[in-house]
DNA sequence: TTATTATTAAACAATT
DNA sequence: GAATTGTTTAATAATA
């Protein structure tokens, strides 16, 4: 009996999209979880009317009140998402974080619509990057904050020597709270990465990291020493240069350290001046470099900075307007970071998502299988009941799943890559068809990301039909009943372990609908074939470049070609993913890239999945009666997946040559 | 702008 | 009678 009770399903409406989402601009939302920092019942009359007549030290609590508000509010808005923009800004222009509402509406992406968006690899780059840059942007926020406690204490030196009255010892307790309050921030800030999964903990350390590091950062002693310097005669300068980079250096290296020691996967190496560098993919470093004729924020003519949406006719003019338009300044630098904590809500909702997927394999008792950088989440099952026998997929050791070779495709070409309130709503309700084109054949991509489509709740990037189509091809016989091509979506996709109802209807509806699905009766039911003459038919290449290149790649220069294609843009995403690297033919792989990618999937995805199943049966079901199987559906679950395997073995390698040469003769590519 | 395709929802009938 | 299966229609969105 399956279950229907996930009746959370998503609906097209874009409102419906964003209220799936848990992301919350309501300040108090993101308060009462993170903004339990010590002192923070206070801020409220902190940020009130500052009368001027306040004395020195009042003066001093003040600022320092306000410097912790921002820095709170900084904290909590990267840890929740929080979009209110700060009162403070002109105050405190050294910790501004002006944040428009209407860029913070990218918040409003749901994790299934981020899913859609990016590939299984993608989004384990951009976790990556988020981690690196988050642990960076920390860093920098606490030594401008520590700076700007010593510019206040010196102030207070000052004001301290014009009224002598006034006793140290508040000033210095004063100070010594707000480091505690600041360290007590740090260690928040660093608990919510670490409760949200963006640091991860090794079984057992989860707490030494984070104990030690803020005591290592600011403990008494550093405290005592601190002050006695910026009490001392010594230069203003000097105190603020040395302290300052002491304790920068202090916090960012256990902060570099404890991210670097604690997520081992995260390429983030301390250097000694506490700033942190990171590996990055090498696809994410060649699209950071100005590679000629082209620019990261340069796509359609237009700049791709976010808001700007500023048309330039060519780079040279794009440059140009980057570097007047979008030259260092506070403007570029609140906009970059109203950027990262757009990302960063992105990746906080993955975390969380993925924190969800590891409590239901856990309740469902998968165990994990080997800790991966940040496809652990995703690579929960390896060899649990849902699958047979994952190290029969790939036994040629390549890194498969979750890195794709779509990773580059897929979701870049989900509209303006502009984020703005007004394209937004792009990312909501998207459309399958979208990834089934790009270069996506869907065995390989089944082969390459199977158990991450298998453990993970990612939207598989292909139709109902070509899914549908995927499940009967992939059985002996080529035939399922409704009820196996069920079992067959809930096996292979954790999205399809939910909203069956939507699913299900639709898998029936394509049924009906396409031609190319044949129903074959039987005694004891029906069942399902796929007529793969239809099918090709269903979906007439438009290739409108030109027609005969179709052919000619096929027939002239095989599937190299094909295959070179497919790695051309594999070698995008830095992945060498398919094992003959010699079959490259760049101007052909190019020239395919250009004309369509929908036909060369289609192509491929015909040459891939035709035949290479079950080389002895015929293509040509659809003229020939079929051998209706009489077992039963339960029974032959145990043993598809293992022909899955083998299958998906086969697409990748040597299989398809086979299967091209089987299909040539189908007339349907012109 | 239009046509095509995909998705989703829903109603309904037939079958189990 | 309920659940499942299968068909059909319609609305909506994305894309060529």
């Amino acid at each position: 009996m399956m279950v229907e009770s996930a009746s959370e399903t998503i609906r097209s409406t874009p409102s419906a999209q964003n209220g799936v989402s848990s992301l919350s601009n309501q300040p108090d939302a993101g308060g009462g979880a993170a903004g339990a920092a010590p002192g923070g019942g206070r801020d409220g009359a902190a940020g009130a009317e500052a009368n001027g007549e306040m004395s020195p030290v009042e003066l001093l609590h003040f600022q320092q009140q306000q410097a912790l508000q921002v820095a709170r509010q900084f904290l909590l808005q990267q840890a929740t998402g929080l979009s209110s923009p700060s009162s403070n800004e002109g105050k405190q222009p050294a910790v501004q974080v002006p944040v428009s509402v209407a860029m913070m509406s990218p918040q409003m992406i749901t994790p299934q619509q981020m899913q859609q968006i990016l590939s299984p690899p993608q989004l384990q780059a951009l976790l990556q990057q988020q981690q690196a840059i988050m642990l960076q942007q920390l860093q920098e926020y606490y030594k401008k904050q520590q700076e700007q406690l010593h510019l206040q204490l010196l102030t207070q030196q000052q004001a301290g020597k014009q009224q002598p009255k006034e006793p140290l010892g508040n000033k210095q307790l004063a100070f010594q709270q707000q480091l505690l309050q600041m360290q007590q921030l740090q260690q928040q800030h660093l608990l919510n990465l670490q409760r949200q999964g963006l640091v991860s903990l090794p079984p057992g350390q989860g707490t030494v990291p984070l104990q030690s590091l803020p005591q290592a950062a600011v403990c008494p002693s550093d405290l005592q020493q601190l002050w006695k310097e910026v009490t001392a005669t010594q230069p203003v300068e000097d105190s603020i240069k040395q302290e300052g980079l002491d304790l920068t250096t202090n916090t960012s290296n256990s902060t570099s350290f404890s991210a670097a020691k604690v997520s081992p996967p995260i390429s983030h190496h301390p250097l000694p001046n506490g700033q942190s560098t990171m590996h990055t993919p090498r696809r994410d470093s060649s699209s950071h470099e100005e590679t000629p004729g082209s620019h990261p924020l340069y796509g359609h003519g237009e700049c791709k900075w976010p808001g700007c949406e500023t048309l330039c006719e060519d780079l040279g003019q794009f440059v140009k307007h980057l570097n007047t338009e979008h030259a260092l300044d506070d403007r570029s630098t609140a906009q970059c970071r109203v950027q990262m904590q757009v990302v960063q809500q992105l990746e906080i909702q993955l975390a969380k998502e993925s924190e969800r997927l590891q409590a239901m394999m856990a309740h469902l008792h998968m165990r994990p299988s080997e800790p991966k950088p940040f496809s652990q989440p995703l690579n929960l099952v390896s060899s649990a009941s849902l699958s047979k026998s994952t190290s029969d997929t790939f036994p040629d050791g390549l890194p498969h799943p979750p890195t794709s070779a779509t990773a580059p495709i897929t979701p870049l070409r989900q509209g303006p890559s502009v984020i703005s309130s007004s394209t937004l709503h792009n990312v909501g309700p998207i459309r399958r068809r979208n990834s089934d084109k790009f270069c996506t054949p869907i065995s390989s991509e089944l082969a390459q990301n199977h158990e991450f489509y298998k453990n993970a709740d990612v939207r598989p990037p292909f139709t109902y039909a070509s899914l549908i189509r995927q499940a009967i091809l992939e059985t002996p016989d080529r035939q399922l009943t409704l009820n196996e091509i069920y079992n067959w979506f809930t096996r292979m996709f954790a999205y399809f372990r939910r909203n069956t109802a939507t699913w299900k209807n639709a898998v029936r509806h394509n049924l009906s609908l396409h031609k190319c699905f044949v129903r074959v009766e039987n005694v004891k039911g029906a069942v399902w074939t796929v007529d793969e003459h239809e099918y090709q038919k269903r979906r007439p290449p438009k290739m409108t470049g030109s027609p005969t290149l179709v052919k000619n790649m096929i027939s002239g220069l095989g599937y190299g070609a094909l295959n070179a294609s497919y790695q051309a843009a594999l070698a995008e995403s830095s992945f060498p993913l398919l094992n003959s690297p010699t079959m490259i033919n760049t101007s052909s792989a190019s020239a395919m890239l250009h004309v369509g990618h929908d036909d060369v999937s289609s192509t491929v995805e015909q040459v891939n999945s035709n035949g290479s199943n079950s080389p002895r049966l015929s293509p040509q079901q659809y003229s020939h009666p079929v051998h209706v199987k009489e077992e039963p559906a339960e029974a032959e679950e145990d043993s598809r997946p293992v022909s899955l395997m083998a299958t998906t073995n086969q697409n990748v390698t040597i299989a398809d040559d086979r299967d091209l040469e089987e299909e040539l003769p189908v007339e349907d590519l012109s």
